[in-house]
DNA sequence: CATGAATGAGAATTCATTCAT
DNA sequence: AATGAATGAATTCTCATTCAT
C-alpha cells in the first residue's frame, strides 16, 4: 500500500535528520537510510523539501489531535493543565519529532514552505485561546502572561535542542520544568 | 585596517545568513552581499565554517561582556540583576542584531557547529556560572532555576523573531517581560 | 485487437511529441498521455526508440502507399502527377497528421534515426525512384531535379509548422502552390 | 578576456551539436570537447538551454550582418540576387551552422526560446521585403513568389541536414541549385 | 590587498527499463 | 493484458576552495 510506505520513508527520514541533522541529511543518504534507492523516494515525494514538509506536517497534524480542546473556543481551567501536561509528555515522549520541528520551523523560508496546511502554525491557533484564559481569570496582564508561558514552552523546546547530546536534559528534569509551570499558571 | 574590514564583512554574512538561512548563504552569495570578490573572503576567514564561527563567537562575547565583566567566573546578585537588564536593553536598543543572532543561531548546520566547537559553545561557558550564583543562592533546585531562567530569554528570543509579522512584539511589551523576570530572579 | 490498440498508442505518440517536442516525451509521459501504464507501454513495444520508429514507419508507408501503389520501382508521368495532388490533398485533409509529421521528423533524435535505420530513411527510398523518372524523361540535370522538388515539398512542410501562427498559409494558398508545382515539373 | 573564453566555448559547442547531434551533446561531453570543466561552463552559460540559445543568436547576428540589405525597406532586384548569392554563399561556407539552426530552430519550444532576439526570426524581417519586391515587379501572385522563394530555400535547408552525411549533396550541386533559383526568380 | 577564472567532488533529479503481482 | 513499485545509471547543476595575475 503506497500510503504506508510514505510512512516508512517518513519515519525513516525523521530519525535521520534527528541522529544527523537536516542539513547533512542528502537525499542518497535518505534513501539508504530507508534501504530504498535515491530513485524511489522521487516516486514518493517530488523533492528534498517535500519530502521535509510532509515529515513536519505529519508529525504537527498528530499533535494537534492531542493537544486540541474541545473547540468551542473557549479555555477551561482544566483544559490549559491538560493541555500543559500534554505538551510536556509529548516532548518526552515525541522528543525526536520536537527536535526537527523546533530546529527547521524557524529558519527563514521554512514557514512559506508549509503554507498549504494552517494546523502547522499552532501559535497563531493558541494565541486567542490563551488570551481569552487569561482575561477570564481577571488577569491584570493577560498578553504578558501569554508571552510568558509561550516563551518558556518555546525556549524549553530549544534547550532540548542545544542540550543534545553533551548535557541532555533528563527526563526527570522535564518533569519538574512541567510542574513549576504550572504552579505558575494554575 | 584589518580588523574593521573583517567586522564588516561579518555583520553583512550575519544579516544574510539571518535573512536567507545560513544553507542558502554559499561563500559567493556572501561575497557579493559584502561587496567584496570571493577571493579576499578567503583572505579574512580560511573557510566557509571559520566565518560563521568567527561570526558566533563575536555575539558571544557580547554577551559574555555583558554577563560577566570582570570575568572572574563568580557572579554576583548585582552583576546577574545587571545582567538581564542589558540583555533586554540591548536587545532593544540593538533589536536588529539581537534577531539576526537568535534567527541564526537556531539554524540547522549553525547548531552543529554551536555544539561542536567548545570555544562558541555558550552553554557551556553559562550553565556552570549559574549553576554556581544559585547554589550560593541557597536555591533548593539550582538546575531548575537555571533551565527556567534560561528557557525564558531564550524563548523570549523565539517569539521575537517567530511571531513577526502579524503579532510584532512592542518595545514597551518587552519592559514588562524584563520586570517579571527581575521579580522572579532577584 | 492488439493491433488497434498499438495504433492508438502511436497516434497519441505522434502528438505527444509534435506538441512537447521528442527530447521532453519521456515513456512515463507517453504512457500517461495514451491513458496507460508505463509497464504496458512496454508490453506493445520494446523500447523508446522502438515506438518512435514504429511512428515514423507508419508515417512513411503511407507517403510510399501515394507515391508508387503498384510498388513496381518505375515511376509513370500520372503516377507523379497523381503523386502530388495526392500529398496536397492529403495535407489539406488531413493538416494535423502532416503537421505533426513532419514538425516530428525535424527534431534531434528523430533525424538521427531516419538516417541511421534504413527501413524508415525515406531519402533512399525516394531518390532512386525520382531520379529514374526524370532520366526517363530525358532531363539533363535529374540529381537537380530531383533536388528541386523535394526542396518544395519539403519546404512547404517547415513553412506550415513554422509560419504559425503569424502568416497562417491558407488553404487556397496551398492551392495555388500545388498548380505551379505541377506546371514546373508535369 | 571574458567574452573570448565564451566565444571560444560557442564555436567548440556548435561543432560537437554538428557532429554528434543536439541530443547527444551532455554539458560533460560539452566541457569535455571544450577542454574545461562543467564547473567553468557555468560560470559562462547558466545552463545547457543558455549555451545553446547564445550559439545560435550569435550565428543568426552574424548571418543578418551579411545579408542585410540597405535597410531602406525596399529591395531592388540587385539587392534580391545579392542575398540569394549570400544565402548559399552562407549554407556553403557555414554549413555547420545551418545544420544546427535548421535542425534546434524547428523544435516545439525553441522558437518561444529565441523570441526576445527579434534578430533571429529573419521570416518576419523578410517577408514583407519580399512581398513588396514582387508587388513591385508587377507579378501576379507575389505571395505565391515569396511562398516558393522560402520553401526553396528552407526546403534545401532541411535536405541539407537529411543528405548529412550517407548522400551528402556536394557544395557543387549547391551552385546548380543556387543558379536554377536565380533563374527563376530574377 | 584584490580579483575572478578554474577545478572537481558531490548534490538533486530524471528516466528507460524490469519485474512481481 | 495490465499495473506501478523499484532500480541504477546518467545528467544537470552547485559550491567550497585554489591560484595565477
Amino acid at each position: 500500500m503506497r500510503e504506508s510506505r510514505r510512512k516508512q520513508i517518513m519515519d525513516s527520514a525523521l530519525e535521520l535528520y534527528a541522529t544527523e541533522g537536516f542539513s547533512k541529511c542528502s537525499i542518497a543518504l535518505l534513501a539508504q537510510h530507508a534501504g530504498i534507492s535515491k530513485g524511489l523516494m522521487y516516486n514518493y515525494f517530488n523533492s528534498k523539501e517535500e519530502l521535509l514538509a510532509a515529515v513536519i506536517e505529519h508529525g504537527m497534524n498528530e499533535i494537534m489531535l492531542l493537544l486540541d480542546p474541545n473547540s468551542d473556543g473557549i479555555l477551561q481551567t482544566e483544559e490549559l493543565e491538560d493541555f500543559i501536561r500534554k505538551v510536556f509528555n509529548n516532548m518526552r515522549n515525541n522528543r525526536k519529532f520536537w527536535t526537527l520541528y523546533v530546529s527547521v520551523i524557524l529558519q527563514p523560508g521554512v514557514k512559506e514552505l508549509l503554507t498549504d496546511t494552517p494546523e502547522v502554525n499552532y501559535m497563531e491557533r493558541f494565541f486567542p485561546l490563551l488570551i481569552g484564559y487569561f482575561e477570564n481569570k481577571g488577569s491584570k496582564d493577560p498578553y504578558l502572561e501569554v508571552l510568558t508561558l509561550m516563551a518558556l514552552i518555546e525556549g524549553f523546546g530549544v534547550l532540548m535542542i542545544y542540550s543534545y547530546p553533551a548535557m541532555r536534559i533528563p527526563d526527570e528534569a522535564l518533569t519538574r520544568f512541567e510542574e513549576r509551570i504550572l504552579k505558575m499558571f494554575i
